[in-house]
DNA sequence: GCTCCGTATGTAAGCGCTTACATTTTGGTT
DNA sequence: AACCAAAATGTAAGCGCTTACATACGGAGC
């Protein structure tokens, strides 16, 4: 297979009768171009079947219409829906996201953004905010915008498009106390590298201090975001001579986990044990009993955090954050405490 | 924020006081440089904080390091674990990935191919094989190599990286076949864009077909791959006056709807309705009980597509497919059909 | 009809890299 | 010490676009 080379702008030029400018103009729209020319240099794109090459575009325009994300994890479906969400609103501006994930490894996500940053893309989606110093620098130094997404924090210098983990964590315990129990565990994110995990952590201490009422110690136990892992962490919660009444998990994947584990155990959710996640993602719903959850505004996140990087994009200035909201999705598996 | 301009390949030069070309050669280690110069060139890297400009090297190498896959939804688990292989094993050979999914729609998908073709994708993964010809001579046409993944054909012109999706379907229908059950229902994804769908219908039927017992008329629901929709279809199934007594699920996704629902439905799984999936996702292990489905090996596939794609791209030449085997995990969803 | 001005179009200079080719250096041979 | 091939380095011509600036054009006002 023999190929021709590629026509490029001077072909559509040539053919139209025009200068490369005046196509050019017309390729970015960019006004100050006649109907009829606009025409003319339509119809030779058309019989060319002509496509600008990408670097040569990026090279002269110093931006490629590229946003890079970096999210923890994509085998799990924690951040599918909000990216998908972030990814159709990019699409519908011409602009293309890239993906790249970082296990939840601070090294790995440092150099995927530098990696990102290389490969071309105008600004960055980052998860939570906890990260060098350097890092910022790095991006400030190279005038790329960026937003951190799923938190918040008030008068920072940073961009948030996310919601309050802590507030959100604070407002389920404070359910889950309401109903009777003393005696919590909780189920977590490695807080090593997770800012939400922390904030939700804090949320259910908060939580606690504020009700009052005399409770046993705090059972913190921390894992990765798989089931497995979530099964195992109800097992050395159940271990403890004077188990949990209600297990708080800071993750519907391990909430689901637990549940499931609990029920291999003969317990009944929620009449022996009370389990509640944090994120609302697709399975919540699937297991029996449904997950009662932390809803989070998964789509409008994205569709958000796409937006602000957008106007930053345009305006070359930042953007205000963006708190949004969560709510308590009341299904199956918190139930009354058990009276003794 | 002021900034100076970023350092170019020709400031590394001048600080190392060498030329461009010989700072462009480290760069790419296409040998040929002494390891007392390159040295000299990587510290002058170290300090200015040298970072190539992706558009210019896009622009010089006519390439940019860039794959493309296009697959039909992130917003399920189905293709989230190939991927990550997929993007790890590029990773590591210094490519990114681009991932654009289409909703399982094709003039979609059309429109996404040409767009990471435009973006620079030096290569493509796609999803099974139907898809118009004018698509693969318009791949033929820029030179643009490309693999056919989650599906096999022999002796096709087409390089496929998969598994056969018929053998796989037929291989779990006979073991159903075997286990008595002669009135089977088939819960499949949209076959209308999909033809590792149909594939699999294919090898149930042959399977059927081959047993030669004496079976209902196979009763086929298509859904869409979400939970709700796997439930939807069962509840189709069970609506028929002699409802089926093994449900073969195309899907995981679709096969986890339907246990849920049946137990909904006060039907125990298996003892009163069997029910198979078809990906070995991680959710076929969550639900109780847990899924007996066709092991995909996801990994493996992603791993061998990106091998092939690298291949492809370093010797220009043609690539042969590779067929990567399933099998049958046993878990608890299928058992013996009553006696009557 | 002439001037003036706003708008449409053309001209051409880069953008920062890669690489074919030319040149210099190196080190082993005689 | 002179010679020569092989290896290292340098030179410079693009790659295909965007855009600042220059120029051409065409209608309004006099």
């Amino acid at each position: 297979m023999s190929h021709t080379p590629l026509p490029t702008l001077q072909d559509v030029a040539d053919l139209a009768a025009v200068s490369t400018a005046t196509v050019s103009r017309c390729l970015n729209n960019s006004g100050h171009v006649t109907e009829k020319t606009r025409l003319k240099v339509q119809q030779a794109i058309q019989t060319l079947g002509y496509s600008p090459n990408f670097g040569a575009q990026a090279l002269a325009a110093k931006r490629t219409n590229t946003i890079g994300a970096i999210i923890p994890t994509m085998e799990n479906a924690i951040f599918a829906r909000g990216m998908q969400a972030f990814q159709e609103t990019l699409a519908e501006n011409g602009i293309t996201l890239i993906i790249a994930s970082c296990s939840y490894r601070p090294e790995l996500e440092e150099e995927q953004i530098r990696s990102l940053v290389a490969r071309g893309a105008d600004a960055l989606l980052l998860i939570g905010q906890s990260r060098p110093d350097a890092t910022y620098q790095f991006l400030a130094r190279r005038n790329i915008p960026y937003v951190l997404a799923w938190a918040h924090k008030k008068d920072s210098e940073h961009c948030y498009i996310g919601f309050d983990n802590q507030a959100a964590a604070q407002t389920i315990t404070r359910q889950v106390l309401e109903l009777g129990h003393r005696n919590l565990g909780v189920i977590v994110g490695l807080t090593q590298n997770n800012d939400r995990a922390r904030d939700r952590i804090t949320g259910i201490e908060h939580a606690i201090a504020d009700h009052g009422a005399k409770t046993a110690p705090l059972q913190v136990i921390e894992a990765e975001y798989t089931f497995q892992e979530g099964a195992k962490a109800l097992d050395q919660l159940l271990a403890n001579p004077t188990p949990p009444t209600a297990v708080i998990c800071g993750n519907d994947v391990l909430a689901v986990g637990a549940v499931k584990r609990a029920k291999q155990l003969g317990l009944a959710v929620p009449e022996d044990l009370s389990i509640t996640g944090f994120a609302d993602i697709e399975v919540s719903e699937l297991i029996d009993p449904e997950l009662t959850t932390v809803h989070v505004p998964h789509r409008e996140m994205g569709i958000a955090a796409a937006k602000s990087l957008i106007a930053m994009l345009k305006t070359q200035t930042p953007v205000e954050s963006h708190l949004l909201e969560t709510r308590i999705v009341n299904r199956q598996s918190l139930g009354p405490a058990k009276p003794h």
